[in-house]
DNA sequence: ACCTGAACACCGTTCAAGT
DNA sequence: ACCTGAACACCGTTCAAGT
């Protein structure tokens, strides 16, 4: 048997070398700034080329979304089920703030990275152990998990990633200059929505979720 | 004095028709099929004379957000303050059901129509009704939102108006077509999720929410 | 005063042709 | 086998010119 020869053009590009030059794109000017064409120029190749690797700019993405959760790695975790249920929240979503462009991906088309599931498998683990059943314990994943995203998604669009707007109608008005008069209880308030931002709530507004969600049984 | 003579052409567009434009574009084909040239295409004009009425593709989303904001009408509410704010938030929850793309606008640059002021002055309101410190109610408020958002969004995006992924690459797959084999606890739950995606749990969870924020106090 | 046309600087994607 | 060029059908926005 004659040993097999490499034949044609050796190739330049490969799916890891896009991903990556993908990836400094999203890092240095927003996951808006990314373009196949745009890829295509920081990669020094014609943006067709591209497509002999990857089959558009939706798989792309999935390719990055699949990269990002072999990040996530599971360092040793509390046994105590509600202690562990916060360990792990706070390990998905220690990930997904440094790339919370993520998170858009994630939410399009119930798509899981099999590297998402050994999460989802522990936390609803960690639930049953908690004292749930099964269906109650997903149910409560769920929950979690969409309060999680409210929570990445408004931190990340008001945060100094968000997309900026140039121009806003006369109708509109910032929540910090609003005129408080005919709002007793909001006019107590004002500064306490500025230094809301500031402070990342999202673990101790967790407990009270997963505590309420304890409590239903 | 002479009156005042009208001068100039007719307008043929005004910011009403043009809103109006956009809603019906949005409600046929969606959020992402909404542009400026389309919208003129609709009006029956070139696209440079919408930027007449509407200083760009901003100002025109905040009008509609402005415009459905200003359809969320307060109908009567419990005086009880917890059922209070489980009604409050269920007219936010389904006036954004029926426009979801107005989430993706309203979370960013933390923009706030005044016609969602009452709204947000009511629920904060309620919670200081319910026991909590202004300071408190503020940032009840504040979970409580995100967690709607978090909700109305994978509801969106894995809903029937999702954005469909043409390519997948290999290494992902559908939650529901996963290997449980060496996933004991979400084996049990196969089927489980495609009926949680069809029922709405928004009030239900919110609930659990609700009553774990109210019981930290 | 209002609208148009041409232009600039972009998109994602396909397909025949080149090396 | 891999990559390029030209092309198609789009974007948002600006600016000089027309009515």
């Amino acid at each position: 048997m004659m040993s097999r020869q490499k034949t044609g053009r050796p190739p330049r590009l490969s799916s890891d070398t896009i991903a990556a030059a993908a990836e400094t794109i999203i890092d240095t000017d927003g996951i808006e700034a990314l373009s196949m064409r745009r890829l295509a120029r920081a990669l020094g190749s014609s943006p067709t080329a591209v497509y002999r690797h990857v089959r558009g700019k939706d798989e792309l993405l999935l390719l990055l979304l699949d990269r990002a959760a072999r990040e996530l790695r599971k360092g040793p975790l509390p046994r105590d089920p509600r202690k562990r249920i916060f360990g792990l929240f706070q390990i998905v979503y220690d990930g997904l703030a440094m790339r919370p462009w993520v998170v858009g991906v994630l939410v399009k088309g119930d798509l899981i990275a099999p590297s998402f599931l050994w999460f989802i498998e522990e936390i609803v683990a960690a639930f049953v152990a908690a004292g749930l059943s099964p269906q109650r314990a997903g149910a409560a994943y769920l929950v979690a998990w969409r309060y999680t995203v409210g929570h990445l998604i408004v931190r990340y669009e008001t945060g100094q990633n968000g997309a900026k707007l140039k121009h806003t109608p006369g109708v509109l008005r910032q929540l910090s200059s609003i005129d408080t008069q005919q709002f007793p209880i909001l006019a107590e308030l004002t500064g306490f929505w500025p230094a809301a931002r500031k402070r990342d709530t999202y673990r101790e507004d967790l407990a009270a979720l997963i505590d309420g969600l304890l409590a239903r049984g």
